[in-house]
DNA sequence: AATTGGCACTCATCACACAAGAGTGCCAAG
DNA sequence: CTTGGCACTCTTGTGTGATGAGTGCCAATT
């Protein structure tokens, strides 16, 4: 391999270690490439032409560009294999989980833990997760309360008026009716769905079936993607300063920032990693993301990901996400 | 009013104001109190005896110790009233709420905005609410889905396993019975409902009936405090610096301290503040708590409070966080 | 007895200079 | 292409002295 290459990876791995520039002395020493500093500077000098490292002042060593962890990432790095205690670990952790709230607390909780970076993890969609139960419960006269339940074990509800005189006995062919034609439906095809029957089924029609139905709608699409859950923002103490910290603590908070966040990676790609400046949220452009997505039988029904220094350690980081992203699919797919 | 204590009020609203050591020279100056700064003077020696205040260094205004806050807001404070216009900006934000969850997110992002501190607050618990409704959902041939519904319009779920062979109407019965059982019945009571029907009704001594009336235990009494939701943690930053920040962002994201730490305080004190070193919980002995119960249907659910700088302008938080107790409980009752 | 102006004293903060050291770039030699 | 040598730059740490904020105490005043 270029030897270059080999130094902007020990510059990295240096500066990943330290956070201190690094210079050419500490790599002729630690990483053994069988040359002197003076070659080494000569390297350096060519990596700065190009972009891939820095220098924060003339006596400092240098650090990485957001150019050169991508070059890093790309052409150098390896995804370094969890060990097998991590593993164990993980399994036990996310084996005890009781039902789908605590696979979610842990697995973001186990994110962080294991980068000591943010954990950003989103709760399975409803959209191309498919509907196992409709419930509609009588709580007053004019109230019902409309319970629908996903395959992922996710639970919505909703409150609807509908108005007085409606019997039991309609509202349980209505509930019939909706199971019938909703149930081990994919959710995206429910509004499609239920507009059809209209034609089809008289009851459908009703007044009361018109609220009911146009709610069910949307809890099926309109919610869908609305949770996501963060752990482990201490560890931004360590990289960042308090100026830098506020805005960013402020954007982690705000659900609609990290639904942007996970909603603008492709769920094509296993593992995609914005460097720095690559990322299109601006609060964020300080910072690395590593993300992918998660499946459950298969199918992608959300995303999960990491927030955290441009300098981290992306190979066990990379590792890291792509192995939580595919235990909880198997856990998921379990409950 | 003692003028000692007028000293000490200016030396709080000075301090919260600048976050600097106060001198005798800008109190005789903005405050008005028609001595001179050698009078001043004086009194401040005599606060410094009793432990009220303390000097930095020599050179250095003083600021409130614990004691002296404590003594602010015990003899000296009054709730500032939230302005009209405050008051309209909570309900129409508060009002626009669509569901628990909403209501519940709305109201934590409203209490950090108000104070400028962090904001927690706990979902109704189930414990002291009613039961509105019991579901019993055919999973598969040996699972069943249960899902409790509460007055507060709380939804928990459980899976449960049960042995093969169980008819649809065997079901039907189970649910039947335990609806009629517990509906509208108080959380805390229904262990003891159930263990007693378990004498008169043959149904409830079936395999089946004992796990999942054990499942509806559960969800009843242990899971009853469990969500907490947080907000406004950048808020910190402000008063922080980084090395006391992270231990406190790492207790605020762990549900288990904060539940502790609303569960300490008593349902019956309307509004509850500890200062600094009177709080039990170590990690939050530099900050001050205020907290307050909220209620439905004047039964209390849950608790709500902010956590922040010792020195915050504790009338104005005081005023935010009994306002926003009541104003939740409007809207839940409404829910 | 309380209040006040005066004044000496303390100590944090700032600016500046200066030394030390890290790291570089470049050059000439191998 | 690599290497040792060396002058150069610039950050960092340290020490010194000036500045000023704020105090405590005292004697005088009300």
């Amino acid at each position: 391999m270029d030897r270059r290459l080999s130094v902007l990876r020990a510059i990295v791995e240096e500066f990943v270690r330290s956070g201190e520039p690094v210079g050419s002395k500490v790599i002729a020493q630690k990483h053994s490439l069988g040359v002197s500093p003076a070659t080494i500077r000569n390297d350096m000098a060519s990596l700065e032409d190009e972009g891939l490292i820095t220098a924060p002042h003339t006596s400092a060593g240098r650090i990485p560009t957001d150019l050169g962890y991508r070059t890093f990432v790309d052409k150098i790095s390896s995804v370094k294999p969890l060990s097998v205690a991590e593993r164990n670990a993980i399994e036990q952790f996310l084996g005890s989980a009781v039902d789908l709230d605590d696979i979610m607390t842990r697995t973001t909780k186990l994110l962080s833990t294991l980068t000591h970076q943010v954990a950003v993890v989103q709760y399975p969609t409803l959209q191309r997760t498919t509907l196992r139960h409709v419930d509609l419960i009588v709580l007053t006269d004019t109230r019902l309360m409309l319970v629908v339940i996903a395959s992922t074990g996710r639970v919505e509800q909703q409150v609807v008026e509908i108005s007085a005189g409606i019997t039991r006995t309609d509202i349980d062919d209505l509930k019939q009716l909706l199971n019938l034609l909703c149930a081990n439906k994919n959710f995206s095809d429910i509004p499609e769905i239920l507009s059809r029957a209209k034609v089809e089924h008289e009851v459908l029609r009703s007044q009361t079936a018109e609220v009911v139905s146009k709610a069910l709608e949307s809890a099926v699409v309109e919610r869908g993607e609305e949770r996501v859950l963060i752990a482990g923002t201490s560890n931004l103490t360590k990289f960042e300063n308090l100026n830098t910290l506020a805005p960013l603590l402020e954007a982690l908070e705000e659900n609609v920032v990290l639904l942007k966040l996970l909603g603008e990676i492709s769920t094509a790609e296993a593992l995609q990693v914005r460097i720095g400046k690559e990322n299109p949220i601006s609060t964020l452009q300080e910072t690395s993301v590593v993300t992918t997505t998660y499946r459950v039988s298969d199918v992608p029904v959300a995303k999960l990901g990491i927030v955290g220094s441009t300098h981290m350690d992306y190979e066990v980081n990379m590792a890291a996400v792509s192995a939580v992203a595919s235990y909880i699919s198997r856990f998921l797919q379990e409950a």
